[in-house]
RNA sequence: CGGGGUGUAGCGCAGCUUGGUAGCGCGUCUCGUUCGGGACGAGAAGGUCGGAGGUUCAAAUCCUCUCACCCCGACCA
């Protein structure tokens, strides 16, 4: 063992490496994942000894997983730290009295860890901290001098998700790094854009410090407008969300927030098949439908029934797409200019609605309804409902079957509109390039920044006096990075049939030193010379020093990911030589002569 | 919250239909032989069969209730 200490030096961050040895800190590697694991990072975690579950969606880290989360942690902090943020850390339990003015305990709803203590006081277990830093900052921010000011912490978040799924990658507590910016503008030097664009400098830095492949894109807009909000996307095949890229400009959107380019469209006047009553009982579905009609999805128009949110009478608006087309809540809320949500069931039937088998042509029976039709939906003779349960109609033509006045190219203002009101495809045109085509890949969201505006400045009266003593109410942006996540992220990214291939800035260790033979002095001495020399130089080294057969550990070494492997054995020591492999080469490795093997080392870790 | 499924040793599973002393593989411990990609032999430890109630001479097995977990969907600042 070493008799070092830790660190070199109290004054610079020069850190020395650790040296741990397998035989004693617990790393249980498992040669069969539990039945319930999955995803490749939640089986390969749980095989490699990096987590345990102790209930859904609840889970352990073991040292190994937490040494990668505690990197992963690192990195987060001293980007955000050269970007000018402050760490601080505040309560997970969080007051319900804090929630009075946003009402985000009554939003969140049953997403809310709630607790009472002893005296019948209520509290949640923070799911994220707008409304603990607005108050804060409130609390201890009261000149427009102290501002900007962007705070952040690394903690634990606690929500109780309808159904925690995938490991680490939807838990219902995980690690989260979230940072708050405060401002008394939005442009201009110390205003909201400034620091939100250092914000996505440094994700960008975080995450590729990390190793990981990603794709920033833009999400969902702010209440400023603009490209208020992105989102950093870890480009897995088993990713939850789907991203739509332009390959000829570089343009990335959620495919929630995707625009599509230009379509032509127009009602094609020509009938050629007869408006015809088809019985269809019980199928409410497209697919359903189609097979039973014997026509295609993409020959049926889908029709959602919407209303509009608050006002005092319910208004309708009805979304016509292609039957294989989803449509954009928040498209369809662009097209008039008001939110929607989807129409309550109920409601929208004791209105008349033969939710299942809807047609456009509601629009033509009710004042209160409004219509907008996705361009894909417009020309041609189609398969539709016959707003009447149990029922739909085949050669339905816009032009000859609804009494209504159409929209016409370029003059759009009555209650019947044409626009683009449902997700991205593959193969729609690009919104930057029309001759390049939108290509849909997989993603998992790890990192997303947001204008927030003043919004919880406003529920929470944060007012301060800027230097020419008018009240100004405070600009906020919020700053997110799922750290468990990332560290799935990344197995789901990076790993091959014997195990993780943890990205190197990640690795729990450097190196591990496979001894062949610890029993034997001169293994032991080598492997405990060399652990020491390249501590010295900040590489983290594990010494698997067990006393197991070589398949075993050589088996583990690959399962655990450890990206240099230096083998401790005979044939080589008789060559003053280690092997010397990396986790992405096959085979055994190449010799190396002991007295290189630290210089080797430094060489591949800096440049793989 | 809707649909489907599973709870038996640390992990993976069989046994349940047809009630009758709880089994297999891996792992763990001991001894021996082995020792460069998850060795072999012998022996051992480890389970109130998720929990509660019921039926029965007898329940892992049948019945009722309940809890937990997983998968699909809906949902996800």
């Amino acid at each position: 063992m070493s008799t070092q200490t830790a660190s070199n030096s109290p004054i610079t961050n020069r850190r020395r490496g650790t040296i741990q040895r397998w035989s004693r800190t617990l790393i249980p590697t498992l040669r069969e994942a539990p039945a319930e694991a999955v995803n490749p990072s939640h089986r390969l975690m749980l095989r490699a000894g990096c987590i345990r579950q102790v209930g859904a969606g609840v889970y352990e880290f073991l040292p190994l997983g937490m040494r990668v989360l505690q990197k992963v942690s690192q990195i987060v902090r001293e980007e955000m730290d050269a970007a000018g943020s402050a760490e601080m850390l505040m309560p997970a339990i969080v007051p319900l009295e804090l929630y009075a003015d946003t009402k985000r305990d009554v939003e969140y709803g049953d997403l809310l860890f709630r607790l009472t203590d002893r005296h019948g006081r209520g509290a949640a277990l923070g799911p994220t901290h707008e409304e603990t830093v607005t108050e804060m900052a409130k609390g201890s921010v009261s000149s427009y001098k102290q501002l900007p000011l962007n705070v952040y912490q690394i903690q634990t978040k606690f929500r109780d998700e309808f159904r925690p799924r995938a490991g680490l990658l939807r838990g219902r507590e995980f690690l989260m790094k979230d940072a708050y910016s405060f401002h008394l503008s939005v442009e201009g030097e110390g205003g909201l854009n400034e620091t939100y664009d250092r914000m996505y400098q440094a994700y960008v830095n975080v995450f590729t410090r990390c190793g990981l492949d990603f794709t920033v894109v833009e999400a969902e807009a702010g209440p400023i407008g603009g490209s208020a909000s992105h989102e950093f996307m870890v480009n897995a095949d088993t990713g939850e969300d789907t991203i739509m890229v332009c390959p000829a400009t570089g343009y990335a959107a959620n495919v929630e927030k995707c625009e599509i380019g230009e379509r032509t469209w127009s009602f094609d006047k020509s009938a050629p098949a007869e408006l015809t009553k088809k019985h269809t009982p019980g199928m409410p579905g497209i697919d359903l439908v189609a097979e039973h009609l014997g026509v295609k999805p993409e020959q049926m128009l889908k029709t959602i029934v919407f209303q509009k949110v608050g006002g005092e009478k319910r208004k309708y608006v009805l979304a016509t797409v292609r039957g294989d087309h989803d449509v954009n809540e928040g498209k369809v809320r662009d097209t008039f200019g008001f939110p929607v949500e989807i129409a309550d069931e109920k409601e929208a039937k004791e209105a008349g609605f033969a939710i299942g088998y809807v047609s456009p042509k509601m629009v033509e029976r009710r004042d209160d309804t409004l219509l907008v039709i996705d361009p894909d939906a417009t020309a041609g003779t189609w398969a539709t409902g016959a707003d009447e349960k149990d029922h739909h109609v085949t050669g339905f033509s816009w032009s000859r079957d609804l009494d209504a006045e159409l929209p016409e190219q370029g003059k759009q203002s009555g209650r019947i509109r044409v626009g683009d009101i449902r997700n991205a495809v593959t193969g729609d045109p690009s919104p930057r390039n029309a001759s390049a085509k939108l290509e849909a890949k997989r993603g998992i969201e790890v990192g997303h920044i947001f204008k927030l505006g003043t919004k919880y400045a406003d529920a929470f009266k944060f007012i301060i006096l800027d230097e020419k003593q008018k009240k100004q109410t405070v600009i906020m942006g919020c700053y997110g990075i799922g750290v468990s996540r990332t560290v799935a992220s990344s197995v789901e990214m990076s790993h091959d049939d014997s195990g993780i291939v943890w990205p190197i800035p990640i690795a729990p260790y450097h190196v591990i030193i496979t001894v062949m033979d610890p029993d034997k002095d001169e293994h032991a001495k080598v492997a405990a010379d060399l652990s020491e020399k390249l501590a010295d130089e900040g590489v983290d080294v594990i010494i698997d020093d067990r006393k197991e057969r070589p398949g075993v550990k050589f088996k583990d070494a690959d399962l655990i990911g450890i990206p240099v492997r230096i083998t401790i054995g005979d044939k080589a020591l008789a060559d003053e030589s280690v092997e010397f492999k990396l986790r992405t080469d096959d085979g055994k490795g190449r010799l190396v002569e002991i007295a290189h093997v630290v210089q080797e080392t430094l060489s591949k870790l800096s440049n793989a």
